[in-house]
RNA sequence: GUGGAUGUAGUUCAAUGGCAGAGCUCCGGAUUGUGGUUCCGGCUGUUGUGGGUUCGAGUCCCAUCAUCCACCCCA
């Protein structure tokens, strides 16, 4: 019996790994310049949570959550997404009765039920930030500005950001209403799939990428003429303050965002190059789910990314983001005797934290060079009969090829000193 | 969930239905004391898995699993 990992999982090797910290670090920082602090949830909620906040006929809650039962027969899901766990911890700590502002950030694995694809799979990394306290336009501006500021600072240039208003509900029932009438006399010339939208989520109709329903979307409605007083003037007041951060942007009137909670500013931000799945990161105001989840009415505002889009894209543009495993010393001895010599010097360089390799099973002088060669280690420490008549190693630096003799109890603090 | 493509050595790929091969990697050697280049030699396979057709299947058929691409959806 052969085992293999579940579909649409990966390992993440030790030539990744460093990527992954790397990420993980940068993320961090920034956010820690921000005045985020990281929060940690568990892996698996209870299932309402998630049905109850991303909404029961959104397709992630519908046909895409690892649910099971515990012991006890306790529904749970393994979480799908970031948000809702962290307004159910924001609501259980009662921070929404307590504290004025909450900044929060997060990084961990998600889970859905989907068909793998290029950027797309079912255990995958997120990393995310949310905001609570306030509905003021600053935020949304802040938020927007740490997400693109962490994606340009890793030298990606094919991003793009798009922002969009859903307005909050009322001004979307009058839009779907609308929606709807424009759409009603074209029901017969949509795509099937349309067709399904304009009962369930007339929203989605308008990106479509059927070529004929495109077409009919290009003089549909915009959301935006729909907009009450107040989200039109909130949605302006976003865009000047971006404008204020610096942060260039597209306003999309056909962003739509999946989950059921969002409300007012939607945003995304889009690498060119990546194929279908080619949001790096997305996000929004959900001024209505904390209430909705059972806590005192408070706005926030947040987003998500996902790394392994990330890292596809950091590939595409051949940023390399490469802190390499080489060794910086690669030790050699011809002889057991010279072995004996070698095995202390090696081991306090290593509690020094030295990088040294050494290959006992390598016998041979050639074999033993060949292997520091191809270890791409900057230096080689080498230790045979001659030197130990002479209590000294030979020091090779592998790159320019010179090498010289260093008395043996010398050899540590010389090469603590030349790395 | 729907549609399409693909699964052969560690890896990248060959092989009219007729003996499973090559490059790279890896290992060894060219006087165990100086690497990269070169030369010589060597290891590595239930051809993803299970059935079927056939004298004979890596090749054809069915099923299954996985990967990739697109839809759907989304990070």
């Amino acid at each position: 019996m052969n085992y293999s990992i579940p579909r649409g999982t990966y390992d993440i090797l030790p030539s990744q790994s460093h990527k992954w910290q790397y990420l993980i670090r940068r993320f961090q920082d920034l956010a820690a310049a921000y005045g985020y602090h990281e929060i940690s949830t568990p892996i698996f909620e209870q299932s309402a949570l998630f049905e109850r906040s991303s909404g029961s006929s959104s397709d992630v809650v519908q046909k895409e959550m690892y649910r099971f039962l515990d012991r006890k027969g306790r529904e749970f899901a393994l979480r799908p997404e970031g948000t809702a766990p962290v307004v159910r911890s924001f609501i259980e700590n009662s921070w929404d009765k307590t504290q004025g502002r909450t900044k929060l950030f997060y990084t961990g694995p998600m889970f859905r039920y989907d068909r793998p694809q290029a950027g797309r799979y079912r255990q995958f990394w997120q990393y995310g930030l949310e905001f609570f306290g306030s509905s003021h336009p600053f935020y949304d501006a802040e938020v927007i500005a740490f997400l693109w500021n962490f994606l340009s600072s890793l030298g990606l240039k094919k991003i793009h950001l798009e922002i969009n208003s859903v307005g909050c509900p009322n001004c979307l029932k009058e839009y779907e209403t609308a929606l709807k009438a424009y759409y009603h006399p074209h029901l017969d010339e949509l795509c099937g799939d349309c067709q399904n939208r304009f009962e369930v989520n007339p929203k989605r109709l308008l990106d479509c990428k059927v070529p004929s329903c495109g077409v009919i979307a290009q003089n549909a409605p915009s959301q935006l003429d729909y907009l009450d007083e107040d989200c039109r003037k909130h949605f302006e007041q976003v865009q000047h303050y971006l404008n204020l951060a610096n942060i260039e942007f597209k306003v999309n009137p056909r962003i739509v965002r999946g989950l059921d909670y969002y409300s007012h500013t939607a945003f995304e931000v889009i690498f060119e190059g990546l194929g279908a799945q080619n949001t790096l990161a997305g996000g929004g105001r959900y001024n209505y789910l904390v209430q909705q989840m059972g806590g005192r009415a408070t706005p926030a505002i947040g987003f998500a990314g996902g790394f392994e889009r990330l890292l596809l894209a950091l590939e595409e543009e051949g940023l390399a983001l490469d802190t390499d495993l080489v060794p910086d010393v690669y030790a050699i001895a011809m002889g057991e005797s010279a072995q004996k010599a070698l095995m202390p010097i090696i081991f306090y360089l290593r509690n020094q934290g030295v990088k040294v390799d050494y290959d006992p099973e390598k016998t041979s002088f050639k074999a033993q060079m060949k292997a520091a060669n191809s270890s791409h280690a900057r230096y080689c420490l080498i230790i045979g009969e001659d030197e130990l008549s002479s209590n000294s190693v030979i020091l090779k630096n592998m790159e320019t090829g010179e090498q010289q003799n260093v008395a043996m109890d010398k050899v540590s603090t010389h090469l603590l000193q030349i790395l």
